[in-house]
DNA sequence: GTCTATAAACAGATAGAC
DNA sequence: GTCTATCTGTTTATAGAC
């Protein structure tokens, strides 16, 4: 019962304290957006008192901003290691078989992952109202995963990686997976699906890689339709 | 001075602080969320009286129904209507040519046009808690439209417009388009776009008209690539 | 580091005058 | 149909005991 001893199993908890706050914050604003979530609510979540999130965060703004780190990271493990660590050596064919593995890594986190959801939720409302967070997520994951994807389809389709057609084409690739957490209750509901199992997302997959080879083979250098 | 003359100018009134509340609602439901939105704040953008909101709405909830379905027929107008009254008269390149025309449309209100910005973001987040007003949505929005853009690319591809494909397939094109609104800070910082004015919707909507001729041409019976 | 208690501001709803 | 005034509950933040 030395105070050492003491201050270290405080540390201890007082770290586990932490990330439960930012874990519970991180569902509850995406579920039902920042301003909707009490402190109370998310203190409760995280099996905590409503004063440890000014304790460790200095008020729910700090708590926003910790969130907004928290998905970052997460997004730069789940997606961007894939992309960024990946190399093509100069084959096209390498090239476009990495962005399928990636878009495979983001269909099965996003779809498919419960807790996805909820992040997602939270990261478009941010990236929605400029300001610091929007900064930090912009600089720390969309720019690097969005340029590094760039210069895989130019060298698929042998353009330059910055031509404006493969920067906009990019983000239709975006915009679909996306599209398929967002939207996943209309989907759901006109699909006839009860949950998006391997199954399901193996179909989504199936047309988004196939919308994908046909930008690449349909903007390759000197065909034009 | 008859009260039947002030009474038409009361109802007059009425009617028009009615629209106000609800064109500021949905502004403010978009831009910060339903429940970060006071109704003292919603009267005072509407120039009106924070009771005015329950003796029209019966209260904030009621508000909400009714921004819901102001935003259906603003839908219905801007895109179901090009959709739902077209008629390709069993011609490919003319169902083709309609979705084309439809997914501009969509485009020009979505990306151009300023208020659409919170009514895009309002919609998400209906369309994103099932309910009463999600049944309203997909009801009267989402499910006609995606059906009839269906029969046109079944029309297009030679397939059955019911075929999961073809149904998953639309709903890629309605998440490119989506995106490009929901993402419209990043798209813009990533492009250097300053706004998006007429020559930026235009090259927006030559790579999604790009695709979806490619979505078209690699998916018509008889082709798998 | 965690807790209780409380302060100060703000929410939605409503009663009643006009 | 619009207004003021007010009720009741909830919010974030914080002071201070442990």
């Amino acid at each position: 019962m030395a105070k050492g001893a003491w201050n270290r199993d405080a540390s201890r908890a007082g770290e586990e304290t932490r990330l439960e706050l930012v874990g519970a914050a991180i569902r509850l604003f995406g579920a039902k957006g920042f301003e909707a979530t009490s402190t109370r609510e998310i203190a409760a979540a995280a099996n905590a008192n409503i004063a440890s999130i000014a304790y460790h965060f200095g008020g729910k703004e700090g708590l926003r901003m910790a969130c907004a780190e928290m998905a970052a990271d997460q997004i730069g493990r789940v997606i961007g290691e894939v992309v960024i660590q990946s190399d093509p050596q100069g084959d096209p064919d390498e090239a476009l078989k990495i962005i399928e593995i990636a878009i495979t890594a983001a269909l099965n986190f996003l779809v498919g992952e419960a807790r996805a959801q909820h992040m997602a939720a939270f990261i478009l409302s941010e990236v929605a109202r400029p300001g610091e967070v929007f900064e930090k997520l912009y600089g720390q994951v969309f720019q690097p995963v969005h340029s590094r994807v760039c210069q895989l389809m130019g060298l698929a389709t042998g353009r330059d990686p910055e031509d404006e057609v493969i920067r906009l084409g990019v983000f239709t690739i975006v915009g679909q997976v996306l599209y398929f957490r967002l939207g996943a209750h209309i989907v759901a509901r006109r699909m006839d699906w009860d949950a998006f199992g391997p199954d399901e997302i193996a179909s989504i997959r199936d047309v988004v890689v196939g919308n994908i080879r046909a930008f690449a083979a349909s903007n390759k250098t000197g065909t034009r339709s």
